[in-house]
DNA sequence: TAAAAAAGTAACGATAGCGAAACAAAAGAC
DNA sequence: GTCTTTTGTTTCGCTATCGTTACTTTTTTA
């Protein structure tokens, strides 16, 4: 199993999260919640338009928890709300710069920490 | 580069972590932050013994921080507290039944994850 | 156009977490 | 045997986040 998609066993993905979580709360990035990167990660990786109820489905929580964690992640600039002018009920989340430099980073301390584990 | 150990580029390293953290947060799991999931991680893969001074290193954060930590974590039952009886002023930080069964869990998620994702 | 539905937020009372400083307990130095 | 250092926790005032309920605004339905 799994020839078609990236091997990894438990204990290396455990391994490999440790190396690059503690790597990041090392940089004083800000502490977010699994809920908030959960978030933030689904606004740049999956693709658009993103809104409240969408989020809150994808994440299975409630529309104010996802109210909440944008009230973070838009304070931090690392993501920004903006009205859906076709349909005025609905707030579109959008990118940052900021956002995108803040994800780039964390992507390569993932990848940094991969390439520096010992081979199976 | 990245011969020798897991190759993994950024961007797929970001959808990696997208991937395991969104669906760690549908099951509900305790919403951790990144300082309490790091320091969890860290006393699970790395070898003991662990005390408040030490892990307040590793992180990089204050010890009352790792204390307050540690109080979650242990109300939560992921891990306890034990005294160093060969010095009462330490704190033997350990591990739980609960808290392998939790990140047994989720090294799955993440193994997972990575064995369904798109090869380059 | 009046009523119902949908989208998102505000308000509520509550707990949890923050950094900084002060603290108690134990061990080491002299 | 006192003084100092080390270890970890507690306390302080404060901000952030929690889940639930109530609400405003906009759109759709009838």
């Amino acid at each position: 199993m799994g020839t078609m998609g990236l091997e990894l066993t438990a204990v290396k993905a455990l391994d490999l999260w440790r190396l690059s979580i503690t790597e990041s709360v090392r940089r004083e990035s800000p502490d977010l919640s699994a809920r908030q990167m959960a978030l933030l990660l689904t606004v740049y990786l999956t693709p658009p338009p993103h809104t409240v109820r969408g989020l809150a489905e994808i994440l299975a929580v409630s529309k104010p928890a996802v109210t909440r964690a944008l009230d973070r992640l838009s304070e931090l600039e690392l993501l920004r709300r903006k009205i859906d002018e076709t349909d005025r009920r609905s707030v579109l989340i959008q990118r940052t710069v900021k956002g995108s430099v803040f994800l780039r980073e964390f992507g390569e301390i993932i990848s940094a920490a991969a390439s520096g584990m010992e081979a199976d």
